[in-house]
RNA sequence: GUGGAUGUAGCUCAGUUGGUUAGAGCACUGGUUUGUGGUACCAGGGGCCGCGGGUUCAAGUCCCGUCUUCCACCCCA
């Protein structure tokens, strides 16, 4: 029969109402940083990701050519969508811009642990402030985001590290701009290959010196204060002022961070550069912390990218988090609760002959916004019973041939199983009784 | 794209050196005499044993291919 497509994913009703869950965290915490939620669509023209990541993109993407001859592609990221829906707008919206989104993200590549080729995720974005006040603000809220989950700062950290520093740290060792980008592709491998390959992969690019500055890249990304930077720079090329206007930019994300009471959460890393090269300052990611994982989330400073989608100029940061890593980690943390769907009320007819008073409850009851359920055959009483049980069904009404005759009701307490019989009328404030919890129904 | 493992009922898995009509638990459906319930007991439905080919008198079992899922590499927005 029918398969799903490899690596695409279904969700059975428990499965969704844990998706729904991420969905409402994100969506609560968002509301809580005062970020909008917008949306874009699912199929995007190609070139809109050519144009970012160039022409290898295309090897990674779900993409076709469409009945009109247009080449398109599913999207795998929501930061194209995003630049291209505020360039033409920028003039017009007030600043900072603060957005978020949920959506859908599709890459065709092979699927893992913590991978899939379709997968949600939850993106936030400030546009339009260029200082680390919007780093400040984003990744506060992705931590914040992760704690609402029940995570804490025993399970996971935000890596933090900047680009900008290390492009500077490169020209003082006299590695030109156009190469570093190329050479932060190595540093983006440090630790997860040994050195002589990686001293293979510099030689191209710097040539015999390729030893020593693989030994001076390993050190520096060992750094985990400003001080110790300062220290790795003492001896290069690099005008201490440019160093310090930078490093000031550090203490203000730092301080920041600290005055929001999160510095617990973050370390200083400079392993971390990530593998896209448009990011152009600092750049985070969270992981757990034992490491056990893929990121479970991941972002950073992108200034030069509006102007290459939009042609509009505007200082961005902005940060993805995952719904497949974020569930392996809860799973494995425990803090996924069971979830169970139960009714308010479950409305029990004894013989066939109250059907029609029961669908008649029934209405009466969902009008006034209860969840209601009943046996949709009229089975057997014992059989509605056990339906009500399993339904979760706090309250039972139950309507026999005495109580239709005398235009009556029992309303029943499924945890004190004690009943009363009430006229139709009284029903639904004695159901609001027993659903708030009054210990005694009279 | 490369390498390793995996596949038997809706789920978790048994299934001996190849040998009759392929099993269990859970789940599901019905029942235990007709107006009161999570237990217990009884019964039942449900499997092209991933798919295709091969070896054999005989294949869930052995061989080849293929697909799927999982793990690692590559890549990672």
């Amino acid at each position: 029969m029918f398969k799903t497509l490899p690596g695409f994913r279904e969700f059975l009703p428990e499965e969704c109402r844990r998706r729904n869950f991420y969905f409402s965290q994100w969506r609560r915490n968002s509301r809580n940083y005062h970020f909008q939620e917008f949306d874009g669509p699912v199929l995007e023209p190609l070139e809109l990701y050519e144009e970012k990541s160039g022409a290898e993109i295309r090897e990674q993407l779900f993409c076709f050519t469409d009945k009109g001859g247009r080449e398109v592609a599913l999207r795998p990221e929501m930061t194209p969508t995003l630049a291209r829906l505020v360039g033409p707008r920028l003039g017009a919206l007030r600043k900072p811009i603060k957005w978020f989104s949920i959506g859908e993200q599709y890459r065709y590549e092979r699927y893992q642990k913590g991978r899939k080729r379709a997968f949600y995720q939850y993106n936030a974005d400030i546009i339009g402030e260029a200082g680390p006040a919007a780093e400040v603000e984003l990744m506060a809220l992705l931590i914040d985001s992760l704690c609402s989950f029940g995570l804490g700062e025993k399970d996971f950290a935000v890596r933090l590290s900047d680009r900008q520093l290390w492009i500077m740290y490169l020209r003082g060792l006299g590695i030109e701009e156009a190469q570093a980008t190329s050479v932060l592709g190595v540093v983006d491998k440090l630790g997860r290959e040994p050195e002589d390959v990686l001293e293979q992969k510099l030689e191209p690019l710097v040539g015999n010196e390729a030893a020593g500055l693989l030994k001076k890249m390993i050190a520096f990304s060992r750094q985990q204060s400003l001080d110790g930077v300062r220290e790795m720079f003492r001896d290069s090329g690099i005008v201490m002022d440019e160093l310090e206007s930078r490093l000031e930019n550090w203490n203000e994300l730092l301080q920041g961070l600290q005055a929001m009471g999160l510095s617990s959460f973050v370390q200083i890393d400079l392993g971390i550069v990530r593998g896209l090269a448009y990011y152009t300052g600092f750049v985070f990611e969270a992981f757990d912390r034992e490491k056990s994982h893929r990121a479970l989330a991941g972002g950073g400073r992108y200034d030069n990218l509006l102007g290459m989608l939009s042609r509009k100029e505007a200082p961005a940061a902005g940060f993805g988090m995952g719904d497949v890593v974020l569930e392996d980690l809860l799973k494995e943390k425990g803090l996924l609760p069971k979830w169970v769907e139960e009714t308010d009320v479950y409305v029990v007819g004894i013989t066939p002959e109250e059907r029609s008073v029961v669908l008649s409850a029934v209405r009466a009851l969902r009008q006034v916004g209860f969840s209601v359920e009943y046996s949709l055959t009229g089975a057997s009483p014992k059989k509605q019973f056990k339906g009500a049980d399993e339904a979760g069904g706090r309250t039972l009404v139950v309507i026999g041939p005495e109580e239709r005759e005398a235009g009556q009701v029992k309303v029943k307490d499924s945890r004190t199983r004690s009943e009363k019989t009430v006229s139709n009328k009284e029903m639904i404030a004695c159901v609001h009784h027993i659903l708030r919890g009054d210990p005694e129904l009279d």
